[in-house]
DNA sequence: CGAAACCTTGTACCGACTACAGGGTCAAGC
DNA sequence: GCTTGACCCTGTAGTCGGTACAAGGTTTCG
């Protein structure tokens, strides 16, 4: 299987497979005389299992940790599952930061009664205090 | 005032001053006779405005336009109002999917039993078994 | 034989910084 | 007057996970 190949069947641009073969996430495979990669089926499995994991927004250098620890059969399951965990600490506290955006940036567009100019715009007034250091709307008790 | 004490009190990193500049973000300021950067208030008015954006998420390009719009008498609060309502639009479609993420990175930590080795790792069998094209914990009716 | 589709390497780009190298300037203390 | 340390300057490279070229070689089909 040449590179074209594996990448249609994983779903991934060809430039991707080279940039995973880069990284050390994909075993470089062997060559055909004129230096094309020829490709197996383990290689499409090695690239199914990164993508999946990426799918599930880990960073490469812990998805390598991954393939390191499943391939050393002394490792204990209990660092597996730490790295899940972590990665999924990570997940929550960017959701629960984004969900606090949302709050603000409502409350923000909120102020905007629109047909207005933006000599009288609510939200820039409300960002221009900000930029004050006075309390806006979008961030109520900031402590600066 | 210098850069250092301009950053100092915007709260953040003299690199960053100078970035935003490079950027079109802040105005250059005036130079010392040896070159060294002279701000004056509204400078730092102008750079809290812009860290109060970035605080919202805001990319740079976004807080450029509302700088621009801003100055423009002429423009109409709903070009701002849309800005807003945007950027929050796209903070929400972020936050759904990473609530998706949470679910699925639990289920998947919920395989693994701990003590085992790798050997037995439910967490890795099932990311191995998604790499297969197979249905996983984590991606229960995957469409591969 | 020629065109199209494929492959190769190498490089640069995205955002929003951060870090470092190699130098110049300034204020204080001795 | 000299040294020390804190500050400033420019320019470059790195981060992450790719994407997008450029300039060439190979294969395949008609």
């Amino acid at each position: 299987m040449r590179i074209g190949e594996l990448a249609r069947q994983a779903g991934v641009d060809v430039q991707t497979v080279r940039y995973y073969e880069r990284e050390g996430l994909l075993e470089a495979p062997s060559r055909t005389p004129s230096g094309y990669r020829a490709y197996g089926p383990e290689h499409l499995e090695r690239l199914n299992f990164v993508r999946h994991c990426r799918s599930l927004d880990m960073p490469l250098a812990e998805i390598k940790r991954l393939i390191d620890l499943s391939s050393d059969q002394r490792v204990s399951c209990e660092q597996v599952d730490e790295l899940v965990r972590a990665h999924l600490e990570r997940v929550r506290a960017k959701r629960i930061a984004l969900q606090g955006l949302e709050v603000q940036l409502a409350t923000l567009s909120a102020q905007c009664a629109s047909g207005h100019r933006v000599a009288d715009c609510g939200i820039l007034e409300e960002l221009i205090h900000a930029a004050h250091g006075e309390a806006c709307a979008c961030h109520p008790q900031r402590a600066v």
